[in-house]
DNA sequence: GTCTCAGGTCGAAACGTTTCGATTACGATA
DNA sequence: TATCGTAATCGAAACGTTTCGACCTGAGAC
């Protein structure tokens, strides 16, 4: 590979100049630029990334960090930050954590190796994240509200008003006339799901029914994890008319057994949450909280390159969620 | 940030000796080593990545080139691209090329920011391709086949046998008694739909049938694109009894405009090409021809893998695909 | 008592940039 | 003619590592 110096030689000038007329061209005469422009051409150079990086102390990249990149509602909130990162002209770098875990993922931001980061991964601590982010490294967490009195003045987030939602979703059900809803979580420590949970038992609360009337079964967010709480809540011979997943995954897992063939004729509305793709495909077609994903990501990259701008304490933003009726609230499984 | 140097002279060490306790342990003694990696902790010294790159000439990361990261097929191929890197402890760059267009997204390649790349982008060319790829900056193409006679030795290739694929849809078509099929074709340069195309018609003729008779329309492997085409095709008034389309998506939009209320009742048979995880989920569901993502996320990981290690030519892949029955080519739309 | 040798440590160069301040040349101004 | 200002170019330092060869010290071999 040619460096700055070849280029330097066979144009017969210093190094300097180079750097000058890829950098600043108006500082170097006519003849000169042309020189070395050719010289350039002539050697196919091409600067040197990490020396660049190095030498400015700036990577022109950020991080995002997921726990897995599969699933539809991560994939498509990862899809609308690269589109704004590469609007921006930035690198993205994607890290999940198969295996390194913690040490492995957050190395990018020990490393210097990134100028920023999103954080999607529900299971990085807000500690460590107050921890790794600096005046040279904002981080923005999507997907989780701020604890209030969090301290770093470089660390932002965007989510969803995740309680308002649940109770939209618990007005709709009573709206409905379903009286006797219960409720798929997600893992014990989400607070996502415990935020969802909170809202849809506000609004049976002030129909006057009582929460603790509601059956709750813990899952872990994917459509396999929701047919095994749905099968658990059957066992117990829950006496429901509809289920309130925490999120869209777990209700298809539900829906799925409420549509079995050989599962008992009952007539069981679904909700879900997040509105992902295939929740207008699925049959019935499923009622849900719509999440705007792609309003979202845009977000985070827009705060975070506030952040990296200089901006210091950039607020953090909600966004509302809007209920979306389909069939598994309005129909009852007609197969 | 700390550096190495801050370190060293709180440890009362040299710079060389701090950067030995951390790569060679062995080669210090006991004593040293304790007080520099109390040094370290102390200083919360994290090495910098840009300039360990620069010194050492590697990078560890690897680049993925895409032209969408949305799209249920390529997000699941790339998830398993990113599994496989972060078994491997590499780091991934995602570049889609919203707004940089060429210029900007080989960027990555020639600044030397990454020790190889997997390319899914069906636009980048192959002389391209050729000309970044080299000793030290292998390359994989995901989803194309290699054209035989290509010179670089650091360029190699992951593919299903799609022509294999193609055929298979048109026998399983053919066996379930359709003659009159119409092809849904991607974007009219695309290799993939034309390999596509060529088994099922080769199936077509082997049976006698006169692929010219076969009704011929390009999209561009989107859902709307395959409404539109859909469409197209009734507005001709084409007569058919089946469409194969390129790609799972435009199956998607076809079969949406066959069931469509205020459709004509003809009974068409539907049959895409992937098996994205939609096409078990519509209804009628999606008789396809299964790619296998994950092994072909994996592999493409694992051949560049080697080619990084240092092997040279390493011989490209393909897989072969199956025959999926659903509903779509059965049960001819029951609502 | 000298010679070897190995273990432990160090200094300095190198990786390829960018940028600051200095130097030169030269026409314009007083 | 002496002075100044400006445009063009350059040299060198700095960014933070890794690594090679050299150096020192003390212990064991003869």
């Amino acid at each position: 590979m040619a460096t700055i110096r070849d280029v330097a030689r066979m144009a017969g000038v210093s190094v300097s100049t180079v750097s000058l007329v890829l950098h600043q061209p108006h500082r170097v005469s006519e003849p000169t630029t042309a020189r070395v422009l050719q010289a350039v051409d002539a050697l196919r150079y091409r600067p040197n990334g990490a020396a660049r990086d190095l030498r400015i102390r700036k990577t022109h990249t950020i991080a995002v960090f997921l726990r897995d990149l599969s699933g539809p509602f991560y994939s498509e909130l990862i899809a609308a930050v690269e589109r704004a990162t590469s609007a921006l002209g930035l690198t993205l770098i994607v890290s999940g954590r198969s295996t390194d875990h913690r040490q492995g993922s957050l190395r990018l931001l020990r490393e210097g190796r990134v100028d920023g980061a999103i954080v999607l991964d529900p299971e990085i601590s807000w500690a460590e994240l107050a921890a790794y982010s600096g005046p040279h490294l904002p981080v923005v967490v999507l997907n989780r509200m701020l604890p209030a009195p969090l301290e770093s003045a470089y660390l932002t987030a965007v989510a969803v008003d995740n309680e308002g939602g649940g109770y939209l979703a618990g007005r709709h059900l009573l709206e409905r006339g379903f009286v006797h809803p219960a409720f798929i979580a997600g893992p014990v420590g989400s607070e996502t799901s415990q935020w969802r949970q909170q809202g849809f038992f506000r609004a049976y609360e002030e129909a006057g029914i009582s929460p603790t009337r509601v059956a709750v079964v813990h899952s872990d967010f994917t459509e396999p994890g929701g047919i095994q709480a749905m099968d658990a809540l059957m066992a117990r011979r829950v006496a429901m008319d509809a289920v309130f997943a925490a999120n869209d995954e777990m209700a298809l897992g539900a829906m799925q057994v409420l549509t079995a063939p050989k599962s008992p004729p009952v007539r069981v509305a679904v909700m879900g949450f997040d509105d992902i793709r295939l929740a207008r495909y699925v049959r019935p077609t499923l009622s849900t909280i719509h999440q705007p994903m792609d309003e979202l990501g845009t977000l985070a990259m827009d705060l975070l390159a506030r952040a990296m701008g200089g901006e210091t304490r950039v607020p953090p933003r909600v966004l509302t969620t809007t209920l979306v009726v389909r069939e598994s609230t309005t129909l009852l499984h007609p197969t």
